[in-house]
RNA sequence: GGCCCAGUGGCUCAGUUGGUUAGAGCGCCGCCCUGUCACGGCGGAGGUCGAGAGUUCGAGUCUCUUCUGGGUCGCCA
């Protein structure tokens, strides 16, 4: 029934075809959108990636065979139509680029039927996205995934080319590589001719970009794939793709400078939307104790303030235990929420448990300016007033505060005042606040492995001023890290790198590694920084992060083509899947069925 | 691993305190229609209410288990 190709050649996309063209013969291939039959005379709506294109077929002007044909067409049917361009002689619909024009055809080829789809290949479509994945050909016919797929594009284009201007080399690393067991678990590569022994892919290139700079390609960039085998969210997939680079002889103001040009760039040619420059910067100690984040969304207020001074005289035994266990008490001030339900607030004080609080805390004015308050009844009523006068508070001011450890009290606070901003509708999607967290600490205390632990990794260079401290007290030293965020999300980050090997050694001293180890899993970098390593410093963006929020999708998966749901399968392909036992035979692996 | 949300024709949803034969819109099929573009008119088909068990005279509705998908905490150097 599917006709040939033969002899057609495309000449247009659908929704390239202007009033210019009136008069022109051409070719447009496509899908067939709608058909509407009102007897004798029938539009044919076609699609394809540029947009829609009406054809009309009326008796008179095209063959009856032809209409009859065209009568037979359905949804997502593949036509080719060689027409005429003309003016619309009915109305003019404005809600189409193409809305005064149509084609008359004088041929009309089916060159591919189609069953009924599934869902409807239409822009504001509503079907739950597993169905949307299972057949995700389909939905990414749909308009607003095809304009995420070409901004996507357009992106990666203008990224290439900026960089290439800036005099970085696009080079390729290697995917299959050596495991390294620090930070996120690999997802390995059984070896056939090496039994027992497995490749590891990257989670990110950064071992082969400071290689490359050991190289003397002196400017490395590559839009690199990158695999972590960690639990997914709306904004994390096990296979995403960084915009991964690396630059000798500089500093931290050098990466800045020309990453804040390349946003600047970015954003302008896809989103006509101005960054200014500079963009401001922030250290990670400031970021946390006025947002509770290291990755501060400051297109709004809501800061957190320290009331710890302010309170540390009161009986409230919530306050005073997390002082005297050397916490500290903080609070936000949600403006005009005052007269927040009960019930709503308890929902904030769960919010805050999921965070690791014990409780929140919360002290509402009415509008009278009367007091409703979980914990004003332990207070006098002279340090109600102080601890309303430190957090600003007005009438109709919701105040929350958790006390606890530091750590517990950023992670509360910070998740709190985001949560609040959504629901006071705070966030505009259209606002893009662009941030540098810069001076990071270099190591974490994780109680888990009992040591310290890189915060970024190993290869970080610390804060000169503070490398006298790295024996004495190893957590107050300070990074040449930084991370650039945007809208509250971190998209990438990058620091400046050790090369000094007496600074490497002592930093693997500080994170447990005896030499050996260290020679184990880094040998070769470590022998490579004896032949003359260049200073260098890099970066690395989540792309795929970048997009979501330049196409303003709420998830990841809607600006990459093919990707996995939540425990890491594709509903499509059905990936992962068991192999055959010849397979297994070859690689020397046999599978321990767990019960 | 924990917590939360959702699952009813192809799609999106409604379905009351448990009570006759489970409804709607869109889509689909047939017939009609010469200016539609959310086309219109008439007629029609299509449902193990995710699955299993339980409570009950009676379950889409209540209980438990489980499956599927989503969000999130942990995790993600």
């Amino acid at each position: 029934m599917a006709e040939l190709m033969k002899g057609l050649k495309r000449t247009h996309r659908c929704a390239e075809l202007t009033a210019a063209d009136v008069g022109k013969t051409v070719t447009v291939m496509g899908w067939v959108q709608k058909n509407r039959n009102k007897g004798g005379l029938v539009f044919v709506d076609v699609r394809d990636r540029s947009g829609i294109i009406q054809v009309v077929f009326e008796e008179g002007k095209s063959d009856e065979v032809l209409i009859e044909k065209a009568a037979k067409l359905r949804a997502e049917f593949v036509v080719a139509v060689v027409g005429k361009v003309e003016k619309r002689s009915g109305a003019v619909n404005e809600h189409l680029a193409t809305g005064e024009i149509e084609i008359i055809p004088g041929e009309l080829r089916i060159l591919a039927e189609s069953e009924t789809p599934p869902f409807p290949v239409e822009e504001k479509v509503k079907t739950k996205e597993e169905v949307r994945l299972k057949y995700r050909y389909l939905d990414l016919r749909r308009p607003d995934m095809q304009r995420n797929l070409m901004m996507r594009s357009k992106a990666a284009t203008l990224i290439r080319q900026f960089l290439a201007n800036e005099g970085f080399l696009e080079i390729e690393t290697p995917v299959l590589i050596g495991s390294t067991p620090e930070g996120a678990r690999d997802y390995l590569v059984p070896s056939r001719l090496h039994q027992g022994h497995f490749y590891a892919l990257p989670q990110s290139p950064q071992l082969f970009k400071q290689l490359l700079m050991c190289s003397g390609c002196d400017r490395y960039f590559q839009l690199a794939r990158c695999f972590r085998d960690e639990d997914l969210r709306a904004d994390r997939q096990p296979e995403f793709t960084q915009i991964d680079m690396e630059l000798s002889f500089v500093d931290v103001d050098d990466v800045i400078d020309v990453n804040e040009r390349l946003m600047k760039e970015l954003f302008s040619e896809v989103l006509g939307v101005d960054v200014p420059l500079p963009i401001p910067r922030m250290t990670w100690q400031e970021a946390m104790d006025r947002y509770g984040s290291d990755k501060p969304d400051i297109r709004f207020g809501m800061e957190l303030t320290d009331v710890t001074e302010v309170v540390a005289g009161s009986e409230f035994a919530v306050f005073k235990g997390a002082i005297e266990n050397g916490g500290t008490v903080r609070g936000i001030n949600a403006k005009g929420q005052g007269a927040m339900p009960r019930k709503k607030i308890d929902k904030l004080v769960s919010f805050a448990k999921d965070y690791g609080a014990k409780g929140l805390a919360y002290l509402a004015v009415q509008e009278d300016g009367t007091v409703k308050s979980s914990f004003a009844k332990f207070m006098t009523e002279e340090e109600t007033k102080k601890l309303m006068e430190a957090m600003g508070a007005e009438n109709g001011d919701l105040l929350l505060f958790a006390a606890d450890k530091n750590k517990v009290v950023w992670a509360v606070l910070g998740a709190l005042r985001l949560e609040l901003a959504k629901q006071m509708e705070l966030l505009d999607k259209d606002v893009y606040r662009f941030l540098w967290v810069t001076e990071f600490p270099l190591l974490e205390w994780s109680d888990e492995e009992n040591r310290f632990m890189a915060m970024h990794h190993p290869f970080t260079m610390p804060m000169e001023e503070d490398i006298q401290y790295i024996d004495s007290d190893p957590g107050r030293v300070r990074a040449k890290a930084y991370d650039i965020v945007l809208n509250g999300n971190e998209i990438g980050g990058g620091s400046v790198r050790i090369f000094d090997p007496d600074i490497q050694s002592k930093m693997f001293e500080v994170l447990g590694f005896t030499p050996e180890q260290a020679k184990e899993q880094f040998g070769f970098l470590l022998t490579a920084f004896k032949y003359g390593v260049p200073p260098h410093a890099g970066l690395a963006y989540g792309l795929d992060r970048i997009i979501m929020l330049m196409a303003k999708a709420d998830s990841i998966r809607d600006v990459i083509a093919f990707p996995k749901i939540k425990d890491a399968s594709d509903l499509m392909t059905e990936a992962p899947t068991p192999v055959d036992a010849k397979q297994l035979e070859e690689l020397g692996l046999e599978i321990a069925v767990k019960e």
